[in-house]
RNA sequence: CGGGGCAUAGCGCAGUUUGGUAGCGUGCUUGGUUCGGGACCAAGAGGCCGCAGGUUCAAAUCCUGUUGCCCCGACCA
């Protein structure tokens, strides 16, 4: 990557060993992701992108229904006094509520806040709607947008308001609310590996790091380029916390009055600048091709002879039944410049349609993930880009991997943290003895953060590196956005 | 919330030091020739110089204030 003659093809983007951010910042403006809205910490999110997170909503949400999930829709504001209930949540989201105190001219009598997060108004309809231990399980998903007041924001990876997706479930026990947390953390990851083309670490957050409100947090964290962590999807398991301050009881068998065990649990759009971080490349974007917005496109060449554009649309309408395809006739544009401007937006597989291939009955195809150039035959094409998409997923997957493995280091040295974290940013496979002093003081001294402690441990060693005393947990370190 | 930068045509920028008719590249429009890795020629359209005050005969340019955005930290999905 980064070769001149690379360089040449894409005048636009900054490479990303340059300056990572500004590559991030070029890409996601120059292939139409988004544009930045007039509204302080808020984006538009075009078409493009937008077709992006559609993708995401499809292969989720089919999952969500696939486990017994609905959906439905709760209010936007909820009244003041909801936050103040559980005191860790409040402490927790009151920093970022944005407040809403006129309608009108007139003062409200008691504020309404915007969701940053909607257990406080869900609890409270839960608590109406479980009276019996028949009404439970109660699993409920909400596709919405939040607003979080965040001091700096950046698009898709924080944005004051964002859109998400957030599961509220309760259960008759413990045991089947910690199953639910852990099935959708599996649910989660089954999206980012499977459709995202993301490989995630999946693990325990830290007491620190967890759920305002939650008594145990999960977390699946994915690699980016630049060798930090974004955390891509959570799970909370949120015990009896809520249905205590928000009184949701329900009559058991056996006649006693028990409190119902609740998990919440959500992606953003933020798993839309996971895309773009972990697949991108110095020619833009590269697209998983599950849910790639376009997946396959057709470039007709020389199409001012008989017969090519023709030929274009028949294919076109051919592919169209199984694949999201787009077909690029503009005249405007040459067949050189067109090769860019795909290639930049990430369409995974790319189809030249010239009056040499009409002649061969073929198509040329070329590969946004290896750049690789070849001809496919009229006849099977569509099985043919079946199989080629599948495995150009494969292949994103595997060079993803590939990549975290290249930045994941393992050491039970904290000066060899310290080191690595300053110079070659990554993963940090290491142990830790459990305490907040020594989270606190890798934070403060690396500006690393333990991203999560996974669930499969291994032993590294018998000591904590930060304070010497008895280790009991491995854990991934990194710097994080 | 700290530190730094920026705001002039859709986008990217020059012009500000030393006040005096608003510039360049690209993109856009029209016509023509092109088209297998960012084509070419010709003719056009497009700007209260972020916003509000001030100084001046005269302000993109000087002074006050204000807003927004970007980058780096701290805080957070």
């Amino acid at each position: 990557m980064g070769n001149k003659k690379e360089q040449d093809f894409v005048k636009e983007i900054t490479p990303m060993e340059e300056d990572f951010s500004q590559w991030y910042t070029d890409v996601i403006l120059k292939t139409d992701m988004v544009d930045y809205a007039p509204v302080k910490g808020c984006m538009v999110i075009k078409p493009y992108g937008y077709g992006v997170w559609e993708g995401i909503q499809r292969v989720m949400d089919r999952r969500f229904k696939e486990t017994g999930h609905k959906n439905a829709y709760f209010p936007l504001l909820i009244p003041e006094s909801f936050l103040k209930k559980e005191a860790d949540h409040f402490e927790g989201f009151a920093p970022e509520v944005l407040w809403v105190t006129h309608g009108g001219n007139e003062e409200l009598a008691e504020r309404l806040f915007i969701r940053p997060t909607s257990e406080t108004m869900i609890c409270t309809m839960y608590s109406k709607w479980v009276q019996s231990y028949r009404d439970l399980p109660v699993l409920i998903n909400q596709w919405c947008n939040v607003i979080r007041w965040e001091k700096t924001t950046r698009p898709f990876l924080r944005t004051a308001e964002f859109l998400w997706q957030e599961g509220h479930t309760v259960h008759a026990t413990e045991e089947e609310a910690q199953e639910e947390t852990l099935k959708m953390l599996e649910v989660y990851r089954q999206v980012a590996e499977d459709e995202l083309a993301m490989p995630v670490l999946l693990g325990q957050k830290s007491e620190k790091e967890k759920f305002a409100g939650a008594n145990k947090t999960y977390t699946m964290e994915a690699m980016m380029h630049d060798g930090k962590a974004l955390q891509a999807g959570t799970s909370h398991n949120l015990g009896q916390n809520f249905a205590k301050m928000f009184d949701i009881q329900y009559l058991d068998r056996d006649s006693v009055l028990k409190y119902g065990w609740s998990t919440s649990w959500g992606t953003s759009t933020r798993l839309i600048g996971g895309i773009i971080m972990t697949h991108g490349d110095n020619r833009g974007l590269m697209m998983p091709p599950r849910i790639a917005p376009t997946q396959v496109v057709i470039l007709p060449i020389a199409f001012h002879k008989e017969g090519v554009l023709d030929k274009a649309f028949e294919i076109k309408s051919e592919l169209a039944k199984t694949f999201r395809v787009e077909l690029d006739d503009r005249d405007s544009y040459s067949a050189g410049w067109k090769f860019n401007h795909w290639e930049m937006k990430g369409v995974p597989l790319r189809l030249e349609i010239g009056p040499k291939d009409i002649e061969n009955n073929q198509v040329t195809a070329v590969r946004r993930d290896t750049l690789e150039k070849f001809t496919i035959p009229m006849d099977g094409l569509t099985e043919k880009i079946a199989e080629i998409l599948d495995d150009i997923h494969q292949t994103m997957f595997n060079m993803a991997l590939k990549n975290r493995e290249e930045k994941t280091y393992t050491t039970t040295d904290y000066e060899e943290i310290k080191r690595i974290m300053k110079e070659t940013p990554g993963f940090v496979k290491t142990m830790w003895c459990g305490s907040r002093e020594c989270e606190d003081k890798l934070k403060e001294e690396t500006a690393a953060t333990i991203r999560c402690l996974p669930f499969e441990q291994e032993h590294l060693g018998d000591t904590c590196p930060f304070c010497g005393k008895k280790a009991e947990h491995m854990i991934y370190i990194a710097k994080a956005y």
